[in-house]
DNA sequence: GTGGTCTAGACCACT
DNA sequence: GTGGTCTAGACCACT
C-alpha cells in the first residue's frame, strides 16, 4: 500500500480504510496479530503516531483489540463488520462522484460509461502490478 | 447547493466543483457574470474569503475571468473545459471507491450493484428535492 | 484547574473530566463557546495537542461540537448527559477505593469514616480556595 | 484477584495494592513467605517482570524483604504499616471521586448516596463471589 | 520489541 | 485566531 499525501483524506483515515479492507478481504483473520505500529509506520513511511491513531479508530470501531506489550489483534466479529463498513465507504465515494456528475448535467449513461472505464482501468492496473514482480 | 462541513473535501473545493458543474451544465454561459463573492458566501453560509479562494482556483483553471469592480465572468472556452474537468472529477471519485472495494476484495458485480443503487438513490433524492418547492 | 502530572490518569482524561464537570455544573451552557484549544492549553500549561484530544473525546461523546475556524461549542443535550457520566466517574472512584479497603479487610464503618473525612477535607479546601482571592 | 487491564492504574501498582491489602488483612503474617514471582505471575496471567517490579516497590516501602535464593518475606512491622498505607490509598480514591463530584456540582448528599450504593454493590458482589466456589 | 501518552513545532482550512 | 493533521522525538508500562 502507499499513502497519498496529496489527498484531502487524512493519512490516518487512509490507513484505517486499508486495514479495514485487509480484514474484510480475509488477509488478516480474527485472532491474528496485525503489523505493529512501528513496523507499519516504517512500511508506509509515516510517523508512528499516525499509525497509532488509525489503530485507535479501528479499536473504537471494534475491529481490532490492542494488548500492551504484545501487539494489535483482529477481533472476532471483525470480518463481517469490516465488509459492511468497507462497502459503505465504497458507496460514499460513488455517491460523491454521482453528485458531481449530476451537477454538471452528465447523463446517467455517460456516468455508467465512466464507471465501467474506471473498473476496467483498476483491474488492468492490478494485473500489471501482480505481473511485475 | 449545500456545503458538507463533515466532508474531508475542503469547502473551497466543494464550491469549485459546484461552479464548475454549473458551467458544464450550461446554467452559466460564457460571458455571463457569476454570483458575487458576497452573495454566494451568504447563500452558502460561508466566509467570503472561502468563496474568494474558490473563484481564484477557477480563474487559475481558466474557467472564469475577474474584472475589477465589475465581477466574475464565465470565460469563452469554459463549457467544454468544465465538462472535461467535471468528468475527470467524477471518474476520480469512482476510482477511489473502486480502490477501496478492491482492497476489501469486493467482487466487481457487487460494486456494480452498489453503483446502481447509488445512481437510483441520487435520482430519487433529486426528484424529491425538485418536487418540494 | 490544575493538571496532576504525577497521576496515572492521562492528562487528556483529566481535561475531559474537568470540562464534563463544567458542563454538568452549568458553568458552560448549551450553545456557549468553550475556551479555545490554544487558550486552554496555555491556561493548563499543557500541549495544545493534548487539549485537542480531550475535546475530540468530548465531541465523540456528543457533549461538544467543533466548528472549524470558530471554536468549540457545548451541544444541546449536554448537561443531562454530562451529569450522568460525571456521576458514573464518581462512583467508579468510590468503588475503586472500596475494593482496596475490602482487600485490606477495612471494616465498612471505617471506610465510611474515611469517606466523611475526605468530604469534610474537600469542602474545607474549597472554602479556603474561595476565601483566598 | 484479577488484573484490570483497562484501568489507568498500572498493573504493577494493582499488584502492590493487592499484596499490601493481603498483609494488612493478615492473610500473610510477618515472617511468612509470599508467593514466588513466577507463581504469582502465572496466577495473575502477567509477565514475571511485572510481578518483580511490584515486589520491588513493596520492598522499597519496607513491607517485604527479599532473601536471595529463598524468596520474599513479610517484614515485621508490616501489618501496621500496610494498614496505614491501604487506608491512605482508600482515602485517595475517595478524594478523587469527591473532586470529580464537586467539579460537577454534585450535592454532598448525592455523593453520599452514590457511596452507599457502591458499598452495597461491593458487599453483594463479594458474597456472590464467595458463594460460587 | 510493542502499545500509549506527551511535547515542540509546522502547516492547512476556515473565520 | 480557531480547529485539525502530521512529524520528530522522548518516556512509560508491559512482554
Amino acid at each position: 500500500m502507499s499513502i497519498n499525501a496529496a489527498s484531502h483524506i487524512p493519512v490516518y483515515e487512509q490507513i484505517v480504510e486499508y486495514i479495514r479492507g485487509s480484514i474484510a478481504a480475509g488477509i488478516h483473520h480474527p485472532g491474528e496479530t496485525l503489523p505493529s505500529v512501528r513496523m507499519l509506520a516504517l512500511e508506509l513511511v509515516v510517523n508512528p503516531n499516525t499509525v497509532q491513531r488509525a489503530y485507535q479508530e479501528l479499536e473504537r470501531a471494534g475491529l481490532v483489540r490492542s494488548r500492551k506489550g504484545v501487539g494489535m489483534f483482529v477481533s472476532e466479529q471483525s470480518p463481517e463488520s469490516a465488509r459492511n463498513s468497507s462497502e459503505t465507504a465504497v458507496q460514499a465515494s460513488f455517491s460523491q462522484g454521482i453528485a458531481i456528475g449530476k451537477r454538471a448535467d452528465l447523463p446517467t449513461d455517460r456516468m455508467r460509461t465512466v464507471f465501467d472505464k474506471a473498473i476496467t482501468d483498476a483491474t488492468r492496473d492490478q494485473r500489471q502490478a501482480e505481473d511485475k514482480p
